[in-house]
DNA sequence: GCACATGTTCTCGG
DNA sequence: CCCGAGAACATGTG
């Protein structure tokens, strides 16, 4: 579900209810390599701690506490944050009773979330691995990083440490959009393509964070919206149907493991 | 049963 | 040590 504009999304909603709130009450479920940090030392640590403020990087979000400890939250593929509490579900993993009745409940189906407590001046590989945040990385960067890869630019742009937040969805509607095949190797772009593709891949987040995100299954903000930006979408899921440009038949193939939906005659 | 799913990480071979 | 390919992780849906 989550790529940087649903992320986004998810902090900005969260921020709303959380920033300023102690959390009171700390519920885990059972210990799995989902929690980074186990369980018990969650319920230990996270207990009494107020939130300054959520960040983003990337796709991952950093809660900031008044202690200077931090907790990173990832949202995996199909991890929920939402701002109530829920009926009993086996995918509710962990649950924060916040001061003034608050509840933030992280459901996650298919577990490949992740919760870990950064002790004050403490990072995680997670984090340091990241490159440049997607929604203002500059030409130069994205020039600097692709030029060093021999993969497919898909491959490339799904590559969080060549630029950190772009997904599958993004991925393909950005390179639909700047007209480049998918399979083009990452260091084969000229120069006018890497300028035109960063500047994309900024203003087509930009205007996925305004539409709330997409949803194609699980994607649901803490408030229970469901995203916008999936009707803005011209390719991604759209094997077989024309091209919004040119109407041929638009195509799919797997690169680098994950699928990918593209147009061959306005992608070269 | 099979294919596939908005993600990351680990292993293996070159 | 770096790079890339593929598998693994866990669970659900069509």
């Amino acid at each position: 579900m989550p790529e940087l504009p649903e992320v986004e999304t998810v902090r900005r909603q969260l921020e709303r209810v959380w920033k300023g709130r102690t959390i009171v009450k700390v519920e885990c479920g059972a210990p799995s390599y989902f929690f980074v940090t186990s369980p018990r030392t969650l319920t230990r640590t996270l207990l009494g701690l107020k939130l300054l403020w959520l960040e983003r990087v990337g796709k991952t979000l950093l809660a900031h506490f008044q202690d200077e400890s931090r907790l990173l939250l990832h949202l995996g593929m199909t991890g929920q944050f939402l701002a109530k509490s829920l009926p009993p579900d086996p995918h509710v993993h962990m649950v924060l009773r916040l001061s003034g009745g608050k509840v933030l409940t992280f459901r996650d189906v298919r577990k490949f979330g992740k919760v870990e407590r950064l002790a004050p001046g403490k990072s995680s590989p997670r984090l340091v691995k990241l490159g440049p945040d997607a929604l203002s990385i500059s030409e130069a960067e994205l020039k600097g990083a692709l030029q060093k890869k021999r993969v497919a630019i898909k491959s490339a742009l799904l590559d969080q440490s060549v630029l950190a937040g772009v997904g599958n969805i993004y991925a393909d509607e950005a390179l639909f959009r700047a007209k480049i095949r998918p399979t083009r190797p990452a260091r084969s772009l000229k120069q006018t393509e890497v300028v035109a593709l960063a500047q994309i891949i900024r203003s087509l987040l930009k205007q996925a964070v305004d539409s709330g995100g997409s949803t194609i299954n699980d994607y649901m903000t803490p408030d229970g919206e469901l995203g916008g930006f999936q009707n803005f979408h011209q390719v991604y899921g759209k094997t077989g149907e024309p091209c919004p440009v040119c109407h041929r038949v638009l195509l799919r193939r797997v690169i680098g493991g994950r699928s990918s939906h593209y147009c061959a005659a306005c992608q070269r």
